[in-house]
DNA sequence: AAGACACTCAACCGCCTAGGC
DNA sequence: TGCCTAGGCGGTTGAGTGTCT
């Protein structure tokens, strides 16, 4: 037995709106607004529509201040950070980028950004081949995990998601953002600092600023850490911390149980790499190249996110040297 | 020029959730 | 406590448009 019908689907116009739909919809709601109630606004209006699509065109593109299409470098980065944290939840991706749409971004990224995004691990793994032929017995492509080995990712489910495993399902596409540890963009000049300036690596325990946190949690949240060991990988507080009512440090990737006994290991995406190699991020004299990715970098800069706050406010995060991983290629 | 194919995005569908009763 | 309903959301569809052959 099915569910009741929102509306009577017979006599409800279906289809792209007209110009005179959207002028009565926009109109009537610009003088009474809603009245809390979209199944009975469009009888109000004398529209032969549904509420549920009243609600969704406006919502999606009467309302003012929407932005459609163009979207920047920065909203690039911030949809897919805020991916790898919570999943294909796009209302509240949507709700960091001014303007924007959950529609919208969801469309952006299932259009554009995901093609993106694949486009650089083609590129990238070609890029290695050449560089292993070349590089030959020298094992250049090997990276050496020292002292601590990497975290086992601990994927938060994805809701709704009924489908096989396949190379374009959100897990897998997660799996690989997180694999290509950040932003994919082809600014192939955009070198990376590190986020702790040198003489604050001689305290292994030391309280930072807020700025610092923010930024660092986010590439905590982003797993940079983890896949770019010239990041300085922080121990997440064991304490909820919330962006837009998500626990991201229960809903991002820790280790397993808080340890970090088992090696980073990339289910999934197994059949876009010949090899199991985790991305090499540091050269022998200490640069980035260019298979390896930042977007916290920009994320900085841009200050977000701006609500991002942890359950009693950001107080201060430790940096457990103990905890560190160090990436060589010998 | 035209048909095939690819891409975009507005709109729909159906499920989940919260709140009222 | 359980049912009902509207709102909200993510997944999917399909018409329109662009590009390729």
């Amino acid at each position: 037995m099915g569910r009741a019908p929102c509306c009577d689907k017979a006599k409800v116009k279906k289809g792209p709106w007209s110009p005179e739909e959207d002028a009565s919809l926009k109109s009537y709601i610009h003088q009474n607004g809603t009245g809390g109630n979209w199944i009975t606004l469009p009888q109000k209006i004398g529209l032969k529509r549904c509420g549920k699509s009243c609600r969704l065109r406006w919502l999606n593109y009467l309302r003012p201040n929407i932005k459609h299409g163009g979207f920047s470098e920065e909203e690039d980065n911030i949809i897919c950070s805020l991916y790898i944290s919570i999943g294909s939840r796009w209302s509240i991706i949507a709700a960091q980028l001014p303007g924007r749409t959950d529609n919208d971004v969801k469309n952006y990224w299932n259009t554009r950004l995901k093609k993106k995004l694949l486009g650089k691990q083609r590129r990238e793994k070609q890029e290695r081949r050449n560089s292993s032929a070349s590089a030959n017995n020298k094992n250049y492509n090997n990276i050496l995990i020292t002292q601590n080995p990497l975290p086992q990712m601990v994927l938060p489910p994805i809701p709704y998601s009924n489908q096989e495993p396949r190379f374009n399902d959100h897990s897998s596409i997660r799996k690989l953002l997180i694999k290509l540890g950040g932003k994919f963009s082809n600014l192939q000049n955009d070198v990376t600092k590190p986020l702790i300036h040198e003489e604050e690596e001689e305290d292994p325990i030391k309280e930072i600023s807020n700025s610092d946190i923010h930024q660092q949690m986010f590439y905590t949240q982003s797993n940079i850490d983890l896949v770019c060991p010239n990041f300085y990988p922080l121990h997440l507080p064991n304490e909820p911390h919330f962006m837009n009512g998500v626990d991201i440090t229960t809903s991002t990737l820790q280790g397993q149980n808080g340890n970090y006994e088992n090696p980073l290991k990339l289910q999934g995406l197994e059949f876009l790499y010949e090899d199991d190699h985790i991305l090499n991020c540091t050269t022998s004299n200490g640069t980035y190249n260019n298979n390896c990715i930042d977007w916290g970098h920009e994320m900085n800069s841009l200050g977000f996110p701006s609500n991002y706050n942890n359950s009693e406010g950001v107080e201060e995060v430790a940096i457990d040297h103990d905890k560190m991983t160090t990436g060589y290629i010998y």
